[in-house]
DNA sequence: AATCCGGGGCT
DNA sequence: AGCCCAGGATT
């Protein structure tokens, strides 16, 4: 018997479950087109527990897509500072400008993913759950989840492929009555009962429909080759003057991190490294870089670079420093207060 | 197809 | 420390 021919028992199974199951999340609980268009896009490779309070507070400053549209793109990204992956917000800010203007609204997938920062994930999650068309999401819960029900141990090269592996069976076993729902069932099994170190075989739904189950191995289902992790370091400036920082402005046309402040790069300074020990050494990882930045105390050159500011402490509220550099300068400015002392 | 974006949570 | 997570845009 194959997942398809029990395509019908498995979606009861599976939507009998979810009825029951499901977390309470405020965008369930009221759902409307623009809460569906957030939510999926504050969860977009994070997790449900972390976007939870930014949802809410995100849902009180800009209730609806006129509200957000007409909002200052500073107070959108302040809003969403700490989150990370900054363009989500950037492309929220100008989908919610898009939406407004647009006539007719856009409903079905195609139309949605034609908007910035929606991809095929994010616009079948829409399509599906806010209008009810019938087209399968497929991230990496629904992946885990197909892999382990038809024992599929081959080895991925890459996430983007496992996706691509399962895009039709995904698209073969959507419910049709229900895609939403569906799609949010599948999503909510892989979070709480299919887990990717140990899942909860005991008590899942669908179980009974499983090949993999019963596999020795079925924690290592599905394969997927990681990158190997990269080292790079970058040196970075702790240059004071009076009550101000010197900080550098990433340019408008970076693509990347645009407008966000971070502290100066000593190869942007011209700036040897310094003999000196570093005030404090961060580390940070993204995706497969390991990224080491010492941060020197400096005396800035007279001359800056473009792009470099002195920026008072007392306007630091005013401005979006990138997310780590936040952290940094707050935590640094007591560091650095002791130690003048 | 490869690379970049960023936090927090978990083991 | 290392790995993972309701991905998408850019090159």
């Amino acid at each position: 018997m194959s997942l398809i021919q029990q395509q019908k028992e498995f979606q009861s199974s599976l939507a009998e479950w979810y009825a029951q199951a499901q977390r309470p999340l405020p965008w369930r609980k009221k759902p409307s087109v623009y809460r569906t268009v957030v939510s999926e896009l504050m969860a977009q490779q994070t997790q449900i527990k972390t976007m939870l309070p930014y949802f809410d507070r995100w849902m009180h400053r800009f209730p609806d897509f006129k509200t957000l549209a007409a909002a200052s793109e500073e107070d959108v990204l302040k809003h969403w500072e700490g989150l990370g992956y900054y363009s989500r917000a950037r492309n929220l800010h100008k989908l919610a400008k898009a939406y407004v203007a647009a006539s007719p609204k856009p409903r079905a997938r195609e139309a949605w993913q034609a908007l910035p920062g929606i991809g095929p994930y994010t616009s079948a999650a829409i399509a599906s759950i806010a209008f009810h068309e019938p087209v399968a999401v497929v991230d990496g819960n629904v992946v885990r989840i197909l892999a382990r029900l038809t024992c599929d141990t081959r080895t991925f090269k890459s996430n983007g492929e496992a996706v691509k592996a399962f895009t039709a069976l995904a698209e073969d076993v959507v419910a049709e009555e229900n895609p939403g729902d569906h799609n949010q069932a599948m999503m909510e099994l892989g979070a709480t009962i299919c887990l990717k170190r140990k899942p909860l075989c005991t008590i899942c739904p669908v179980a009974g429909f499983c090949l993999g189950r019963t596999s020795a191995e079925l924690d290592q289902i599905p394969k997927i080759q990681r990158k190997a992790t990269k080292r790079i370091t970058v040196e970075r400036a702790w240059a004071l003057e009076g009550n101000a920082i010197l900080l550098h402005r990433i340019p408008e046309s970076a693509g990347q991190l645009a407008g966000q402040y971070e502290l100066p790069k000593l190869k942007d300074l011209h700036l040897p490294t310094p003999k000196t020990k570093p005030l404090a050494i961060k580390t940070r990882s993204i995706t497969h870089r390991r990224i080491k930045e010492p941060i020197f105390v400096v005396s800035a050159p007279k001359a800056l670079p473009d792009d470099h500011f002195w920026i008072r402490f007392n306007d630091l509220e005013n401005i979006t420093l990138s997310g780590p550099h936040r952290r940094w300068v707050g935590e640094l400015t007591k560091v650095a207060n002791k130690q003048s002392t």
